[in-house]
DNA sequence: GATAAGATGTGAAGATCTTCACATTTCAAA
DNA sequence: TTTGAAATGTGAAGATCTTCACATCTTATC
């Protein structure tokens, strides 16, 4: 038996796809915006995957999630009046997102206090989010920042077999790497030893944990719900 | 002259205070809540400065931000099914607190659509606080964690003087540390390095920085609004 | 299946940070 | 003014990560 672990999202989706403006037919390699942009819009994606990420002044990347079906992204620039993108987005997988103006959600919002109130919920999941991860990334180290985001990425692309949860998800080490602010060598040596050890197993460059307890017990992991630790 | 740099908040404090339920004297030492506590009630700060810190497994802290007056604490448990504190809050100064139930201003910002968008608003600019901070943390080392740290303590407490902009706030080496997620030994080597280069200097433990510019070039900073670049 | 490009694996040197140990300084209360 | 207690300052050893260099493995493509 094959199951999803992803958890579903709150906001009316088709409630948002009504505002939008247009959608867009994205390709692999393409950015859906840069950071320093001006920001405009908001995006819903219909379907692909982006990857939301900040550049630093060196050239390294930090890469902060990975958005996929029903996503939104863009979020950062709602509310606020120096509307530039903070981060980029970059395609990983064809598809197709839907633009939404900013004008039209802020108003949108402004009106329709259900709507609202979803919004504010999904800001403060998203929110908890992002400040678990980081929280990871800064008190556990490089191990932690790996561990915590293999566990994210359970949660997100996560798919249960006999033997562990498969990270539905081909990652490089380079990219892996990425998400914990590490670099490719440490990242490739720190895996390795997770493969020695029997924790994690690695095919055709998808990786399937086989002892998530053990990663959890790392990095002092609460065991919170899916919805606050995942890296969407 | 003495002029404060710290911005005002664009939520309508009084209409808050309404919705109060009761107000707490506090005391430092005192801790407002911690972590794992079953959470009921949003805090607003009438007076006195109350310190946001995740406490690690190991006992070490890592803090994340001052509140101040008509600041909001405990933001993070609304519109979740798993209300419980996530973080702690240490009073840092005596002074009184206003205490919101959590369905009370659930139920306000629901109805009034005003209030709603203030608070998302609010939220919006929180976020992206704390995620330009562990940008900070993570992407530019120990010293980097540091330097942002600086730079946002002068946009919350600093005060212009002619030499430069006093951090209004007293801070031991150990306390800064938990900021940047650094031991107290390195901080301090840190700290010394700048005064050495008269990027700074420490008055009974308060710093005033004498060259704003070389801590944010170190870092790339943007030079963004310091709405977004505080630690409250 | 040959070949080249990309990804992985690994030793060694060096940078960065922490930890431990202890000396010195500062500060508030007796 | 004395006197602890807390805070600061600093060397040295060790842990952790990065960087560089290069070998090996994998994969897509002709």
């Amino acid at each position: 038996m094959v199951q999803s672990m992803k958890p579903t999202h709150s906001i009316e989706i088709k409630e948002l796809l009504q505002l939008a403006d247009r959608t867009i037919k994205t390709t692999k390699g393409q950015y859906l915006f840069q950071e320093g942009e001006h920001a405009e819009e908001l995006y819903l994606i219909i379907s692909g995957k982006v990857q939301i990420s900040k550049i630093s002044k060196d050239g390294r990347e930090l890469a902060l999630r990975i958005c996929g079906d029903n996503d939104i992204c863009g979020e950062l620039t709602l509310f606020t009046h120096a509307p530039r993108y903070l981060l980029s987005a970059l395609i990983l997988e064809d598809g197709e997102i839907a633009a939404i103006k900013k004008e039209v959600i802020e108003r949108e919002i402004f009106q329709n206090s259900a709507l609202a109130f979803e919004f504010m919920k999904w800001m403060s999941d998203h929110f908890r989010k992002t400040q678990t991860k980081f929280r990871d990334l800064v008190l556990n180290g490089k191990k932690g920042a790996l561990f915590s985001t293999l566990i994210r990425m359970t949660n997100s692309y996560g798919i249960k077999k006999s033997d562990g949860i498969l990270i539905d998800l081909p990652l490089t080490n380079q990219e892996l790497g990425n998400f914990c602010g590490t670099s490719r060598e440490s990242t490739n040596r720190m895996l390795n030893e997770l493969k020695r050890e029997g924790i994690i197993s690695i095919k055709k460059g998808k990786i399937t944990v086989h002892n998530l307890k053990f990663l959890k017990e790392e990095i002092g992991c609460e065991n919170c719900p899916a919805t606050y630790c995942s890296i969407e």
